[in-house]
RNA sequence: GCCCCGGUAGUGUAGCCCGGCCCAGCAUCUAGGGUUUUCGACCCUAUGACCCGGGUUCGAAUCCCGGCCGGGGCACCA
Protein backbone atom coordinates (compact mmCIF):
# COMPACT_ATOMS: atom_id res chain seq x y z
CA UNK A 1 0.00 0.00 0.00
CA UNK A 2 1.20 3.30 -1.05
CA UNK A 3 -0.11 6.55 -0.12
CA UNK A 4 -1.47 7.78 -2.55
CA UNK A 5 -1.83 11.73 -1.99
CA UNK A 6 -4.38 13.71 -3.15
CA UNK A 7 -3.01 16.77 -4.96
CA UNK A 8 -5.56 18.91 -5.60
CA UNK A 9 -6.73 21.50 -2.47
CA UNK A 10 -8.58 25.33 -3.59
CA UNK A 11 -9.52 23.97 -7.06
CA UNK A 12 -12.97 25.59 -7.64
CA UNK A 13 -14.57 22.43 -8.06
CA UNK A 14 -13.74 19.32 -6.60
CA UNK A 15 -14.52 16.17 -7.51
CA UNK A 16 -14.99 13.69 -4.86
CA UNK A 17 -12.00 11.41 -4.28
CA UNK A 18 -11.30 7.61 -6.17
CA UNK A 19 -12.75 5.04 -4.24
CA UNK A 20 -10.72 2.70 -1.98
CA UNK A 21 -7.41 4.97 -3.08
CA UNK A 22 -5.78 3.12 -0.32
CA UNK A 23 -6.16 -0.41 -2.01
CA UNK A 24 -4.02 0.54 -4.89
CA UNK A 25 -0.53 1.47 -5.06
CA UNK A 26 -0.47 3.17 -8.37
CA UNK A 27 -3.73 5.15 -9.97
CA UNK A 28 -3.77 3.50 -13.53
CA UNK A 29 -7.10 4.69 -15.63
CA UNK A 30 -7.45 3.88 -19.41
CA UNK A 31 -8.87 5.57 -22.36
CA UNK A 32 -10.87 2.83 -24.30
CA UNK A 33 -12.46 4.33 -27.30
CA UNK A 34 -13.43 2.63 -30.39
CA UNK A 35 -11.45 4.08 -33.20
CA UNK A 36 -14.27 4.60 -35.85
CA UNK A 37 -13.85 8.63 -36.33
CA UNK A 38 -12.29 11.06 -34.13
CA UNK A 39 -13.04 11.99 -30.27
CA UNK A 40 -16.36 14.27 -30.87
CA UNK A 41 -18.02 16.40 -27.57
CA UNK A 42 -19.80 13.35 -26.78
CA UNK A 43 -16.30 11.22 -25.77
CA UNK A 44 -14.87 14.56 -24.15
CA UNK A 45 -16.77 13.76 -20.50
CA UNK A 46 -15.06 10.14 -20.55
CA UNK A 47 -11.69 11.11 -21.66
CA UNK A 48 -11.67 14.66 -19.04
CA UNK A 49 -13.15 12.80 -16.37
CA UNK A 50 -10.17 9.66 -16.47
CA UNK A 51 -7.77 12.98 -17.24
CA UNK A 52 -8.50 14.53 -14.38
CA UNK A 53 -8.03 11.77 -12.15
CA UNK A 54 -5.10 10.73 -13.34
CA UNK A 55 -3.49 14.37 -12.93
CA UNK A 56 -4.91 14.60 -9.57
CA UNK A 57 -3.62 11.28 -8.14
CA UNK A 58 -0.09 11.59 -10.14
CA UNK A 59 -1.39 7.93 -12.03
CA UNK A 60 -1.21 6.73 -15.41
CA UNK A 61 -3.32 6.74 -17.80
CA UNK A 62 -3.29 4.23 -21.19
CA UNK A 63 -4.60 4.97 -24.06
CA UNK A 64 -6.29 1.90 -25.22
CA UNK A 65 -7.20 1.55 -28.99
CA UNK A 66 -10.52 -0.54 -28.42
CA UNK A 67 -10.27 -2.02 -32.01
CA UNK A 68 -12.03 -5.63 -31.72
CA UNK A 69 -13.31 -6.46 -35.39
CA UNK A 70 -16.92 -4.66 -34.29
CA UNK A 71 -19.69 -5.31 -36.41
CA UNK A 72 -21.33 -4.34 -39.92
CA UNK A 73 -22.57 -1.03 -38.16
CA UNK A 74 -19.43 -0.81 -36.37
CA UNK A 75 -16.02 -0.67 -38.67
CA UNK A 76 -12.77 0.52 -37.79
CA UNK A 77 -11.81 3.92 -39.19
CA UNK A 78 -8.26 3.61 -39.85
CA UNK A 79 -7.44 7.41 -39.76
CA UNK A 80 -9.18 7.32 -36.24
CA UNK A 81 -5.80 5.88 -34.87
CA UNK A 82 -4.65 9.16 -35.61
CA UNK A 83 -7.54 11.57 -34.95
CA UNK A 84 -7.94 10.14 -31.77
CA UNK A 85 -4.27 11.06 -30.27
CA UNK A 86 -4.99 14.37 -32.07
CA UNK A 87 -8.34 15.13 -30.10
CA UNK A 88 -6.14 14.43 -27.06
CA UNK A 89 -3.48 16.78 -27.92
CA UNK A 90 -5.29 19.50 -28.10
CA UNK A 91 -7.07 18.43 -24.82
CA UNK A 92 -4.40 18.54 -23.09
CA UNK A 93 -4.65 15.06 -22.26
CA UNK A 94 -1.09 13.16 -21.88
CA UNK A 95 -1.18 9.11 -22.84
CA UNK A 96 1.31 7.47 -20.79
CA UNK A 97 1.32 4.03 -22.82
CA UNK A 98 -0.59 3.36 -25.94
CA UNK A 99 -2.00 0.02 -26.84
CA UNK A 100 -3.96 -1.82 -29.00
CA UNK A 101 -6.14 -4.57 -28.51
CA UNK A 102 -6.02 -5.96 -31.42
CA UNK A 103 -2.22 -6.81 -30.80
CA UNK A 104 -3.32 -8.85 -27.59
CA UNK A 105 -5.87 -11.66 -29.27
CA UNK A 106 -3.06 -14.40 -28.40
CA UNK A 107 -3.30 -13.03 -24.40
CA UNK A 108 -7.52 -13.23 -25.10
CA UNK A 109 -6.83 -16.98 -26.88
CA UNK A 110 -5.17 -17.78 -23.64
CA UNK A 111 -7.11 -17.11 -21.30
CA UNK A 112 -10.58 -18.64 -23.82
CA UNK A 113 -8.62 -22.18 -23.29
CA UNK A 114 -8.37 -21.71 -19.86
CA UNK A 115 -11.44 -21.03 -18.74
CA UNK A 116 -12.65 -23.78 -20.90
CA UNK A 117 -10.17 -25.85 -19.20
CA UNK A 118 -11.64 -24.75 -15.99
CA UNK A 119 -15.77 -25.36 -17.58
CA UNK A 120 -16.07 -21.81 -17.06
CA UNK A 121 -16.66 -21.31 -20.69
CA UNK A 122 -18.19 -23.58 -23.94
CA UNK A 123 -17.88 -23.23 -27.04
CA UNK A 124 -21.75 -23.29 -28.32
CA UNK A 125 -22.92 -24.11 -31.82
CA UNK A 126 -26.17 -23.05 -31.46
CA UNK A 127 -28.43 -20.60 -33.71
CA UNK A 128 -28.52 -17.35 -32.07
CA UNK A 129 -32.50 -16.64 -32.32
CA UNK A 130 -32.80 -20.19 -31.02
CA UNK A 131 -29.76 -19.98 -28.18
CA UNK A 132 -31.88 -16.64 -27.45
CA UNK A 133 -35.63 -18.30 -27.47
CA UNK A 134 -35.03 -21.59 -26.11
CA UNK A 135 -32.26 -21.09 -23.62
CA UNK A 136 -31.90 -17.57 -22.37
CA UNK A 137 -35.34 -16.62 -22.26
CA UNK A 138 -36.44 -19.99 -21.07
CA UNK A 139 -33.24 -19.93 -18.04
CA UNK A 140 -32.78 -23.60 -19.89
CA UNK A 141 -29.01 -24.77 -20.08
CA UNK A 142 -27.84 -25.23 -23.40
CA UNK A 143 -26.72 -28.36 -24.27
CA UNK A 144 -22.92 -27.55 -25.68
CA UNK A 145 -22.50 -26.75 -22.04
CA UNK A 146 -23.02 -29.94 -21.02
CA UNK A 147 -19.67 -30.82 -23.67
CA UNK A 148 -16.72 -32.35 -22.07
CA UNK A 149 -13.75 -30.36 -22.22
CA UNK A 150 -12.19 -32.15 -24.50
CA UNK A 151 -15.14 -31.93 -27.03
CA UNK A 152 -14.86 -27.92 -26.09
CA UNK A 153 -11.11 -28.02 -26.64
CA UNK A 154 -12.01 -29.14 -30.34
CA UNK A 155 -14.89 -26.96 -31.37
CA UNK A 156 -12.24 -23.95 -30.40
CA UNK A 157 -9.42 -25.35 -32.55
CA UNK A 158 -12.47 -25.79 -35.14
CA UNK A 159 -13.46 -21.72 -34.79
CA UNK A 160 -9.81 -20.93 -35.21
CA UNK A 161 -8.78 -23.09 -38.12
CA UNK A 162 -12.25 -21.61 -40.06
CA UNK A 163 -13.96 -25.17 -40.38
CA UNK A 164 -16.95 -23.02 -38.18
CA UNK A 165 -18.28 -20.46 -40.78
CA UNK A 166 -19.07 -17.10 -38.99
CA UNK A 167 -21.49 -16.59 -36.70
CA UNK A 168 -22.11 -21.00 -36.47
CA UNK A 169 -20.24 -20.80 -32.89
CA UNK A 170 -19.03 -18.81 -30.24
CA UNK A 171 -17.35 -19.30 -26.73
CA UNK A 172 -20.13 -18.15 -23.81
CA UNK A 173 -18.79 -17.03 -20.31
CA UNK A 174 -20.87 -19.63 -17.56
CA UNK A 175 -21.87 -16.64 -15.64
CA UNK A 176 -25.34 -18.91 -15.47
CA UNK A 177 -28.39 -19.44 -16.88
CA UNK A 178 -31.17 -19.02 -13.58
CA UNK A 179 -29.37 -15.28 -13.38
CA UNK A 180 -32.48 -13.42 -12.72
CA UNK A 181 -31.10 -10.70 -15.52
CA UNK A 182 -31.36 -12.04 -19.20
CA UNK A 183 -28.67 -10.11 -19.57
CA UNK A 184 -26.34 -12.15 -17.53
CA UNK A 185 -27.11 -15.83 -19.04
CA UNK A 186 -24.06 -17.50 -20.43
CA UNK A 187 -22.98 -14.03 -22.75
CA UNK A 188 -20.93 -14.81 -25.45
CA UNK A 189 -17.14 -13.82 -25.13
CA UNK A 190 -15.78 -14.59 -28.19
CA UNK A 191 -17.42 -14.40 -31.74
CA UNK A 192 -16.05 -15.76 -35.37
CA UNK A 193 -15.37 -13.03 -37.86
CA UNK A 194 -13.61 -12.90 -41.34
CA UNK A 195 -13.61 -9.43 -41.69
CA UNK A 196 -10.49 -7.88 -42.64
CA UNK A 197 -8.85 -5.60 -39.82
CA UNK A 198 -6.74 -2.27 -41.02
CA UNK A 199 -4.31 -3.56 -38.28
CA UNK A 200 -3.56 -7.31 -38.47
CA UNK A 201 -5.43 -8.69 -41.80
CA UNK A 202 -6.87 -11.93 -41.46
CA UNK A 203 -4.43 -12.77 -39.36
CA UNK A 204 -7.43 -13.44 -36.83
CA UNK A 205 -10.91 -14.41 -37.12
CA UNK A 206 -11.79 -15.01 -33.86
CA UNK A 207 -12.39 -12.23 -31.73
CA UNK A 208 -13.23 -11.00 -28.51
CA UNK A 209 -16.07 -8.93 -26.76
CA UNK A 210 -15.65 -5.58 -25.01
CA UNK A 211 -16.72 -7.45 -21.98
CA UNK A 212 -14.18 -10.35 -22.19
CA UNK A 213 -11.49 -8.65 -23.38
CA UNK A 214 -11.29 -5.83 -20.73
CA UNK A 215 -11.96 -8.59 -18.09
CA UNK A 216 -8.73 -9.65 -18.81
CA UNK A 217 -6.97 -6.66 -19.97
CA UNK A 218 -8.14 -4.65 -16.89
CA UNK A 219 -6.15 -6.97 -14.82
CA UNK A 220 -3.01 -7.19 -16.82
CA UNK A 221 -2.78 -3.80 -17.51
CA UNK A 222 -3.21 -3.11 -13.73
CA UNK A 223 -6.14 -0.75 -14.17
CA UNK A 224 -7.22 0.54 -10.50
CA UNK A 225 -10.23 2.54 -11.94
CA UNK A 226 -12.53 2.77 -14.97
CA UNK A 227 -14.64 5.58 -15.37
CA UNK A 228 -17.00 5.09 -18.24
CA UNK A 229 -20.49 5.47 -19.31
CA UNK A 230 -23.24 3.90 -17.68
CA UNK A 231 -24.18 1.99 -20.61
CA UNK A 232 -21.31 -0.68 -19.95
CA UNK A 233 -22.84 -1.87 -16.13
CA UNK A 234 -23.30 -5.11 -17.53
CA UNK A 235 -19.84 -5.53 -19.17
CA UNK A 236 -18.59 -4.39 -15.53
CA UNK A 237 -20.56 -7.70 -14.14
CA UNK A 238 -19.15 -9.56 -16.56
CA UNK A 239 -15.70 -8.66 -15.64
CA UNK A 240 -16.00 -9.01 -12.68
CA UNK A 241 -17.60 -12.69 -12.72
CA UNK A 242 -14.49 -13.40 -14.53
CA UNK A 243 -11.87 -11.45 -11.63
CA UNK A 244 -13.79 -13.75 -9.45
CA UNK A 245 -12.91 -16.89 -11.42
CA UNK A 246 -9.00 -16.21 -11.10
CA UNK A 247 -9.36 -14.18 -7.79
CA UNK A 248 -7.83 -11.04 -8.80
CA UNK A 249 -8.75 -7.70 -6.91
CA UNK A 250 -11.83 -5.87 -8.76
CA UNK A 251 -10.57 -2.39 -10.73
CA UNK A 252 -12.76 0.35 -9.12
CA UNK A 253 -16.05 0.39 -11.16
CA UNK A 254 -17.71 4.15 -11.72
CA UNK A 255 -20.24 5.14 -14.29
CA UNK A 256 -21.70 8.40 -15.27
CA UNK A 257 -24.64 8.92 -17.22
CA UNK A 258 -25.14 9.70 -21.00
CA UNK A 259 -25.14 13.48 -22.58
CA UNK A 260 -26.97 14.54 -24.95
CA UNK A 261 -26.15 18.01 -26.73
CA UNK A 262 -29.59 20.52 -27.12
CA UNK A 263 -27.63 22.15 -29.52
CA UNK A 264 -25.86 19.46 -31.53
CA UNK A 265 -26.92 15.94 -33.04
CA UNK A 266 -24.08 13.94 -32.92
CA UNK A 267 -23.61 10.95 -35.21
CA UNK A 268 -20.26 9.20 -35.88
CA UNK A 269 -21.69 7.19 -38.96
CA UNK A 270 -23.24 10.21 -40.25
CA UNK A 271 -20.37 12.14 -39.91
CA UNK A 272 -18.36 9.30 -41.61
CA UNK A 273 -20.67 9.24 -44.48
CA UNK A 274 -20.59 13.32 -44.87
CA UNK A 275 -16.79 13.62 -44.38
CA UNK A 276 -16.52 10.56 -46.45
CA UNK A 277 -18.73 12.18 -49.44
CA UNK A 278 -17.15 15.34 -49.13
CA UNK A 279 -20.08 17.03 -47.93
CA UNK A 280 -18.49 17.75 -45.25
CA UNK A 281 -15.31 20.24 -45.32
CA UNK A 282 -13.59 17.07 -43.34
CA UNK A 283 -13.36 16.02 -40.02
CA UNK A 284 -12.92 19.71 -38.87
CA UNK A 285 -16.31 20.28 -39.93
CA UNK A 286 -18.64 21.79 -36.95
CA UNK A 287 -21.05 19.59 -38.29
CA UNK A 288 -18.57 16.46 -36.89
CA UNK A 289 -18.90 18.21 -33.79
CA UNK A 290 -15.40 16.06 -33.52
CA UNK A 291 -12.51 17.24 -31.08
CA UNK A 292 -10.58 18.76 -34.40
CA UNK A 293 -13.81 20.90 -35.11
CA UNK A 294 -14.22 22.32 -31.68
CA UNK A 295 -10.05 23.30 -31.85
CA UNK A 296 -11.07 24.80 -35.45
CA UNK A 297 -13.80 26.97 -33.76
CA UNK A 298 -11.53 28.35 -30.90
CA UNK A 299 -12.60 26.49 -28.07
CA UNK A 300 -10.47 26.62 -25.48
CA UNK A 301 -9.88 23.15 -24.25
CA UNK A 302 -10.53 24.57 -20.44
CA UNK A 303 -13.70 25.65 -21.38
CA UNK A 304 -14.84 21.98 -22.33
CA UNK A 305 -12.74 20.87 -19.39
CA UNK A 306 -14.28 22.58 -17.14
CA UNK A 307 -17.99 22.20 -18.65
CA UNK A 308 -17.46 18.57 -17.97
CA UNK A 309 -16.07 18.42 -14.68
CA UNK A 310 -18.99 20.39 -13.91
CA UNK A 311 -21.30 17.76 -14.57
CA UNK A 312 -19.29 15.63 -12.15
CA UNK A 313 -20.13 11.54 -11.94
CA UNK A 314 -23.49 11.71 -12.01
CA UNK A 315 -25.10 8.51 -13.69
CA UNK A 316 -28.42 10.22 -14.74
CA UNK A 317 -28.92 10.94 -18.21
CA UNK A 318 -28.81 14.49 -19.23
CA UNK A 319 -29.63 17.02 -22.07
CA UNK A 320 -27.05 19.97 -21.84
CA UNK A 321 -26.25 22.68 -23.92
CA UNK A 322 -23.81 24.21 -25.30
CA UNK A 323 -24.17 27.69 -23.33
CA UNK A 324 -22.24 27.22 -20.19
CA UNK A 325 -19.06 26.16 -22.92
CA UNK A 326 -19.64 29.62 -24.82
CA UNK A 327 -19.89 30.94 -21.33
CA UNK A 328 -16.47 29.48 -20.16
CA UNK A 329 -14.94 30.09 -23.43
CA UNK A 330 -15.85 34.08 -24.04
CA UNK A 331 -13.95 34.34 -20.54
CA UNK A 332 -11.12 33.09 -21.28
CA UNK A 333 -10.68 34.42 -24.46
CA UNK A 334 -12.19 37.76 -24.41
CA UNK A 335 -9.81 39.38 -23.10
CA UNK A 336 -7.05 38.52 -25.57
CA UNK A 337 -9.53 38.62 -28.52
CA UNK A 338 -8.93 41.79 -30.99
CA UNK A 339 -11.73 43.62 -31.99
CA UNK A 340 -13.15 43.85 -35.69
CA UNK A 341 -15.93 45.29 -37.56
CA UNK A 342 -17.68 42.47 -40.12
CA UNK A 343 -20.54 43.17 -42.28
CA UNK A 344 -22.55 40.38 -42.67
CA UNK A 345 -25.05 40.91 -45.76
CA UNK A 346 -24.32 44.82 -46.53
CA UNK A 347 -26.55 47.56 -47.13
CA UNK A 348 -24.32 50.57 -48.54
CA UNK A 349 -25.60 54.06 -47.03
CA UNK A 350 -24.13 56.71 -49.20
CA UNK A 351 -22.83 58.93 -46.52
CA UNK A 352 -23.06 62.75 -46.99
CA UNK A 353 -22.53 66.32 -44.91
CA UNK A 354 -19.47 64.15 -43.18
CA UNK A 355 -17.15 67.30 -41.86
CA UNK A 356 -14.05 67.86 -43.28
CA UNK A 357 -11.87 67.34 -40.75
CA UNK A 358 -13.36 63.86 -40.76
CA UNK A 359 -11.23 61.32 -42.76
CA UNK A 360 -10.42 57.92 -40.79
CA UNK A 361 -11.64 56.46 -37.71
CA UNK A 362 -9.70 54.79 -34.94
CA UNK A 363 -11.38 52.58 -33.13
CA UNK A 364 -9.40 50.49 -29.81
CA UNK A 365 -8.09 46.81 -30.97
CA UNK A 366 -9.63 46.24 -26.88
CA UNK A 367 -11.86 48.84 -25.70
CA UNK A 368 -10.68 47.80 -22.25
CA UNK A 369 -7.02 47.53 -22.85
CA UNK A 370 -6.98 51.00 -24.71
CA UNK A 371 -2.43 50.58 -24.47
CA UNK A 372 -3.37 47.88 -27.25
CA UNK A 373 -3.61 50.87 -29.53
CA UNK A 374 -6.01 51.37 -32.41
CA UNK A 375 -7.39 50.06 -35.63
CA UNK A 376 -7.00 53.08 -38.29
CA UNK A 377 -10.24 52.77 -40.97
CA UNK A 378 -9.40 54.88 -43.64
CA UNK A 379 -12.89 56.67 -45.00
CA UNK A 380 -11.91 57.82 -48.63
CA UNK A 381 -14.37 60.88 -47.97
CA UNK A 382 -14.95 62.64 -51.43
CA UNK A 383 -16.61 66.26 -51.01
CA UNK A 384 -18.22 64.73 -47.85
CA UNK A 385 -19.61 61.95 -48.97
CA UNK A 386 -18.68 57.89 -49.22
CA UNK A 387 -20.28 54.74 -48.81
CA UNK A 388 -20.44 52.43 -45.96
CA UNK A 389 -22.31 49.20 -45.20
CA UNK A 390 -24.09 48.02 -42.49
CA UNK A 391 -25.87 45.09 -42.16
CA UNK A 392 -29.32 44.99 -43.61
CA UNK A 393 -30.63 43.91 -39.71
CA UNK A 394 -29.12 46.72 -38.42
CA UNK A 395 -30.61 48.59 -41.69
CA UNK A 396 -33.95 47.33 -41.46
CA UNK A 397 -34.23 47.67 -37.80
CA UNK A 398 -33.49 51.39 -38.05
CA UNK A 399 -36.62 53.81 -39.07
CA UNK A 400 -36.73 56.50 -41.47
CA UNK A 401 -35.42 59.83 -39.74
CA UNK A 402 -33.82 57.97 -37.08
CA UNK A 403 -30.70 58.99 -35.24
CA UNK A 404 -28.05 56.61 -35.04
CA UNK A 405 -24.63 55.61 -34.11
CA UNK A 406 -21.67 54.44 -36.55
CA UNK A 407 -19.56 53.27 -33.64
CA UNK A 408 -16.43 55.25 -33.28
CA UNK A 409 -17.61 57.43 -36.45
CA UNK A 410 -20.46 59.58 -36.15
CA UNK A 411 -24.11 60.40 -35.65
CA UNK A 412 -26.39 60.05 -39.34
CA UNK A 413 -30.00 60.09 -39.69
CA UNK A 414 -31.24 57.14 -41.44
CA UNK A 415 -32.94 57.85 -45.38
CA UNK A 416 -34.26 55.60 -46.99
CA UNK A 417 -36.68 56.55 -48.87
CA UNK A 418 -35.16 56.83 -52.67
CA UNK A 419 -31.99 54.59 -51.96
CA UNK A 420 -30.43 53.61 -48.57
CA UNK A 421 -28.39 57.06 -47.31
CA UNK A 422 -27.47 58.41 -44.01
CA UNK A 423 -26.70 62.21 -43.48
CA UNK A 424 -24.39 63.24 -40.96
CA UNK A 425 -25.77 64.46 -38.29
CA UNK A 426 -23.28 64.97 -35.17
CA UNK A 427 -20.17 63.76 -33.89
CA UNK A 428 -20.87 63.75 -29.84
CA UNK A 429 -21.19 60.01 -28.84
CA UNK A 430 -24.01 61.57 -25.95
CA UNK A 431 -26.10 62.93 -28.82
CA UNK A 432 -27.27 59.51 -29.66
CA UNK A 433 -26.67 58.12 -26.03
CA UNK A 434 -28.94 60.53 -24.22
CA UNK A 435 -31.98 59.54 -26.65
CA UNK A 436 -30.83 55.78 -26.82
CA UNK A 437 -30.68 55.30 -30.32
CA UNK A 438 -28.49 52.48 -31.62
CA UNK A 439 -24.68 52.46 -31.82
CA UNK A 440 -24.28 49.92 -35.05
CA UNK A 441 -21.16 48.12 -36.63
CA UNK A 442 -20.12 49.17 -40.34
CA UNK A 443 -17.48 48.96 -42.93
CA UNK A 444 -16.61 51.46 -45.59
CA UNK A 445 -16.99 50.47 -49.16
CA UNK A 446 -13.05 51.29 -50.24
CA UNK A 447 -10.32 48.84 -48.72
CA UNK A 448 -12.40 46.47 -47.11
CA UNK A 449 -11.82 42.86 -47.12
CA UNK A 450 -13.78 40.49 -48.05
CA UNK A 451 -14.11 37.40 -45.45
CA UNK A 452 -16.19 33.90 -45.44
CA UNK A 453 -17.85 32.95 -41.86
CA UNK A 454 -18.08 29.23 -41.16
CA UNK A 455 -21.01 28.79 -39.16
CA UNK A 456 -22.04 26.01 -36.90
CA UNK A 457 -24.45 24.78 -38.93
CA UNK A 458 -21.74 24.17 -41.70
CA UNK A 459 -23.13 27.41 -43.68
CA UNK A 460 -20.86 29.41 -45.53
CA UNK A 461 -21.73 32.99 -45.55
CA UNK A 462 -20.09 36.14 -47.07
CA UNK A 463 -18.88 39.41 -44.94
CA UNK A 464 -17.07 42.30 -45.42
CA UNK A 465 -14.77 43.32 -42.71
CA UNK A 466 -12.94 46.65 -42.33
CA UNK A 467 -9.36 47.53 -43.77
CA UNK A 468 -7.72 46.12 -40.87
CA UNK A 469 -8.45 42.78 -41.38
CA UNK A 470 -5.85 42.91 -43.82
CA UNK A 471 -3.06 40.24 -43.35
CA UNK A 472 -4.91 38.61 -40.40
CA UNK A 473 -3.30 35.44 -39.73
CA UNK A 474 -4.51 31.84 -39.41
CA UNK A 475 -5.06 30.55 -36.17
CA UNK A 476 -6.01 34.45 -34.79
CA UNK A 477 -9.34 34.43 -32.39
CA UNK A 478 -11.15 37.34 -32.79
CA UNK A 479 -14.52 38.79 -31.75
CA UNK A 480 -16.39 40.99 -34.78
CA UNK A 481 -18.16 43.16 -32.86
CA UNK A 482 -21.75 42.69 -32.52
CA UNK A 483 -21.87 39.52 -34.54
CA UNK A 484 -19.51 36.92 -32.44
CA UNK A 485 -15.81 35.29 -31.59
CA UNK A 486 -14.21 33.21 -34.46
CA UNK A 487 -10.87 31.68 -35.61
CA UNK A 488 -9.42 31.97 -38.47
CA UNK A 489 -8.70 29.25 -39.68
CA UNK A 490 -7.18 30.44 -43.70
CA UNK A 491 -5.72 33.34 -44.76
CA UNK A 492 -4.91 32.75 -48.18
CA UNK A 493 -6.16 33.66 -50.92
CA UNK A 494 -9.28 34.19 -48.78
CA UNK A 495 -9.67 34.91 -44.84
CA UNK A 496 -12.31 32.37 -43.98
CA UNK A 497 -13.13 32.10 -40.04
CA UNK A 498 -14.95 29.62 -38.59
CA UNK A 499 -17.86 30.85 -35.86
CA UNK A 500 -17.07 30.03 -32.57
CA UNK A 501 -20.72 31.65 -30.66
CA UNK A 502 -21.53 34.92 -30.06
C1' G B 1 -41.81 -10.00 -20.31
C1' C B 2 -37.32 -9.94 -17.16
C1' C B 3 -33.08 -7.12 -14.79
C1' C B 4 -30.59 -2.64 -13.23
C1' C B 5 -30.35 2.60 -12.27
C1' G B 6 -32.22 7.37 -11.41
C1' G B 7 -35.76 11.59 -10.28
C1' U B 8 -33.08 19.06 -6.53
C1' A B 9 -35.01 25.93 -10.20
C1' G B 10 -35.59 26.37 -17.90
C1' U B 11 -30.69 23.62 -18.13
C1' G B 12 -26.65 21.34 -15.41
C1' U B 13 -24.87 20.50 -10.60
C1' A B 14 -23.85 20.61 -4.72
C1' G B 15 -26.11 18.50 -0.45
C1' C B 16 -28.42 12.59 0.39
C1' C B 17 -24.00 7.38 2.46
C1' C B 18 -23.04 9.78 8.54
C1' G B 19 -31.20 13.30 9.35
C1' G B 20 -30.89 19.48 12.24
C1' C B 21 -25.48 24.25 10.23
C1' C B 22 -30.62 23.83 3.79
C1' C B 23 -36.98 28.73 4.73
C1' A B 24 -31.42 24.41 -0.04
C1' G B 25 -25.33 26.48 -2.33
C1' C B 26 -23.03 27.15 -7.32
C1' A B 27 -22.91 27.69 -12.75
C1' U B 28 -25.60 28.71 -17.05
C1' C B 29 -30.03 30.73 -18.97
C1' U B 30 -33.77 34.70 -18.52
C1' A B 31 -35.14 39.81 -16.79
C1' G B 32 -33.38 44.48 -14.90
C1' G B 33 -29.42 47.85 -13.37
C1' G B 34 -24.06 49.68 -13.34
C1' U B 35 -19.67 50.23 -16.45
C1' U B 36 -18.61 50.36 -21.63
C1' U B 37 -19.00 54.29 -28.36
C1' U B 38 -20.41 45.85 -29.18
C1' C B 39 -25.83 42.07 -28.55
C1' G B 40 -18.68 40.93 -25.60
C1' A B 41 -16.05 41.01 -20.78
C1' C B 42 -16.64 42.81 -15.83
C1' C B 43 -19.87 44.27 -11.34
C1' C B 44 -24.81 44.29 -8.88
C1' U B 45 -29.97 42.73 -8.36
C1' A B 46 -34.28 39.73 -9.38
C1' U B 47 -37.33 35.40 -10.74
C1' G B 48 -36.94 30.25 -10.15
C1' A B 49 -36.29 23.60 -7.36
C1' C B 50 -36.08 19.13 -3.14
C1' C B 51 -41.64 13.92 -8.46
C1' C B 52 -46.24 12.41 -5.47
C1' G B 53 -48.37 10.01 -1.10
C1' G B 54 -47.68 7.72 3.43
C1' G B 55 -44.36 6.39 7.55
C1' U B 56 -40.12 6.85 11.28
C1' U B 57 -38.41 11.18 14.13
C1' C B 58 -38.58 16.65 18.46
C1' G B 59 -36.78 17.43 13.35
C1' A B 60 -36.26 14.63 6.43
C1' A B 61 -34.01 16.96 0.18
C1' U B 62 -31.48 13.49 3.33
C1' C B 63 -33.91 7.14 6.46
C1' C B 64 -38.27 3.37 5.25
C1' C B 65 -42.63 1.80 2.22
C1' G B 66 -45.88 2.52 -1.96
C1' G B 67 -46.92 5.03 -6.43
C1' C B 68 -45.78 7.86 -10.72
C1' C B 69 -42.30 9.31 -14.30
C1' G B 70 -37.62 8.81 -16.86
C1' G B 71 -33.11 6.24 -18.60
C1' G B 72 -30.30 1.87 -19.64
C1' G B 73 -29.62 -3.46 -20.36
C1' C B 74 -31.61 -8.39 -22.10
C1' A B 75 -26.41 -8.33 -29.58
C1' C B 76 -21.80 -13.65 -32.13
C1' C B 77 -21.54 -3.87 -31.39
C1' A B 78 -18.46 -0.82 -28.60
Amino acid sequence: MVEVSDKLEEEEKELPPLPNLEKWSKIIMRLAPFPSGPLHIGNARMVILNDYYVKRYDGELILVFDDTIGSEEKVVEPDAYDLIPEGLDYLDVKCHRTIYKSDRLDLFYKYAVDLIERREAYVCDCDAEVWRTKHKLEMKACPCSFLSVEDNLARWERMLDGSYPERSAAVRLMTGMTDPDPAMRDHVILRISDAEHPRVGAKYRVWPLLEYSWGIDDHELGISHIIRGKDLVKEGKIEQHIWNIYGWPHSELMYYGRIRFQDAKLSKSKSRKEVLDGVYSGWDDPRTWSLQSLEKRGIHPDALRKAMLDLGLSVVDISMSMKPVYSENRKIRDEQSPRLFLVLDPVWLSISGLPTSVTEVEAPVHPDFPERGVRKIPLNVKKGAVSLGVSSTDFQRIDEGEVFRLKDLANFTMRKKKAPSALFYSLDVDDVRRISGPIIHWVPEKESIPIELVMIDGHEVEGVAEPSAKGLKQGTFLQFERVGFGKVFEDDPKIRVAFSHK
